[in-house]
DNA sequence: CGAGATTCATGTGAAGTATACCTTTAGGCTTAA
DNA sequence: AAGCCTAAAGGTATACTTCACATGAATCTCGTA
């Protein structure tokens, strides 16, 4: 009875026709063939990297621009045409990408290298060398031969957020070291107040050229989205307002084009499996209820289980209200939910700095106030929606054990 | 009444500790001449 | 004697703790009008 249900939902499921006829022209990594309204950027890109060609080190390129403008895109479209035109030419060129935000993989000094070493196809050990080794070990790797290598850093100031600007400094001075090989940074930063408060050598270094990405407006996005829509989508299951309800979500918070495909796909997801054979704008609103609620899960899913505790226990403070919390309160809460799921409690300190690191994944709003006679601390606001809430509830009360 | 001192709760920096892991080295055992 | 394996020594990064000092506006204190 039940099996013959199931058998039923999978017969449906692969009789029926899908709005989509390629998905992936909507996912983040695909790579489209012609990236509108950017062609001053790629330009751009393009004439401070064509040097390498020539064997001479392009000058290093800071690129600043919110999240969903096109940077990594357009960095990884015009590296990959160089590649293709140094091999046609002979010219030895490598283009090395890290991302520093990937937990646990670049985001201190040492894990940065040993990335890069990695990717230069040496073995390195999570843990245990020197750093000094690590960078050794690199540069060999990349001065056995003459060949220009770029280095492209992206989300570089969650590195220096977290582990200062020495990396910055002791990368630009690589070339010093470097007998054969010549590398090229490239850094790629969504904060544009990044380069504030790091050391001026770095930045003069670092930003020897610098290229800003504006946000796209409602109709750009609104371009890119029917670019992609023809390839994605089967004949007639979009429409016009559509496309247009996404790019203005999109262009409502900072022209993030990664939304607004986000959004599309999403809403033709949904549609898919409501069965109806096309997307209408419903959808969209649906589809932005679910990206929001899908973003923060995935984030608050991969936590360690201290961050999620603290998180929770600011869940319990703000309660659906709208009160902030102050850093006390939190740690009282969290103190006996440690106690009660058996977990060890970490000092105040520490804490603080959970509290820090939440904040900038934007799960706590955050920030320091003084209360005057009644001392200073952060006030705190849980950072997620009503939509997400429940959810983000059940999540962390089943992966902490209540 | 107002300027300056005081106060509180915690932010924040620096140094120290525990743990997990890496390389090097010295000692011990085996093997082959 | 040479070769190989093992375990201890010595080193590092990371996550966390401990210690100590910095912060900054509400509140208090006290001199003055």
């Amino acid at each position: 009875m039940q099996q013959a249900n199931l058998e039923g939902i999978f017969e449906d499921f692969m009789n029926k026709e899908s709005v989509f006829i390629n998905k992936d022209a909507l996912s983040i990594r695909y790579k489209p063939e012609n990236i509108p309204h950017r062609d001053v950027q790629i330009s751009g890109v393009a004439k401070v990297l064509a040097p390498c060609l020539k064997l001479e080190r392009p000058s290093n390129l800071f690129i600043y621009g919110k999240t969903g403008t096109g940077k990594t895109l357009v960095v990884q479209r015009v590296c990959r045409q160089l590649e293709v035109t140094a091999l046609k030419k002979q010219a030895p060129l490598k283009v090395i990408y890290v991302n520093c935000k990937m937990k646990r993989v670049a985001d201190t000094e040492y894990r940065l290298v040993a990335q890069l070493a990695r990717e230069v196809g040496e073995e390195v050990p999570a843990t245990g060398l020197p750093t000094d080794e690590v960078y050794k070990t690199f540069f060999n790797a990349i001065d056995d031969k003459k060949q220009i290598v770029i280095l492209v850093l992206d989300e570089i100031d969650w590195l220096v957020h977290k582990s200062g600007d020495d990396v910055l400094y002791n990368l630009t001075r690589i070339n010093q070291e470097l007998e054969n090989a010549k590398v090229c940074l490239i850094g790629i930063s969504n904060d544009v107040t990044f380069t504030d408060g790091i050391d001026p050598r770095v930045k003069s270094s670092l930003g020897e050229e610098e290229l800003v990405f504006p946000p796209y407006d409602a109709l750009q996005i609104k371009d890119i989205l029917s670019d992609r829509s023809r390839i994605a989508f089967a004949e007639g299951c979009i429409n016009e307002s559509v496309l247009s309800k996404c790019a203005a979500y999109a262009a409502r918070d900072h022209g993030d084009a990664r939304r607004a495909l986000d959004l599309l796909r999403v809403a033709g997801e949904l549609a898919d499996r409501d069965g109806v054979d096309s997307v209408v704008e419903d959808y969209v609103d649906m589809a932005e209820d679910k990206i929001e609620r899908d973003n923060i899960f995935e984030v608050v899913k991969h936590l360690p289980a201290q961050s999620q505790l603290v998180f929770y226990s600011g869940f319990l403070l703000q309660n659906g209200s709208d009160k902030p919390f102050f850093t006390g309160d939190l740690f009282d809460i969290y103190t006996k939910l440690c106690k009660k799921t058996g977990l060890k409690v970490l000092t105040q300190r520490r804490i603080s700095d959970l509290i820090g690191e939440l904040d900038m994944l934007g799960l706590f709003n955050a920030r320091v106030i003084s209360k005057g006679r009644y001392g200073r601390t952060r006030e705190l606001r849980v950072g997620i929606g009503p939509t997400s809430m429940n959810k983000v509830r059940e999540l962390l009360e089943s992966q902490l054990g209540f």
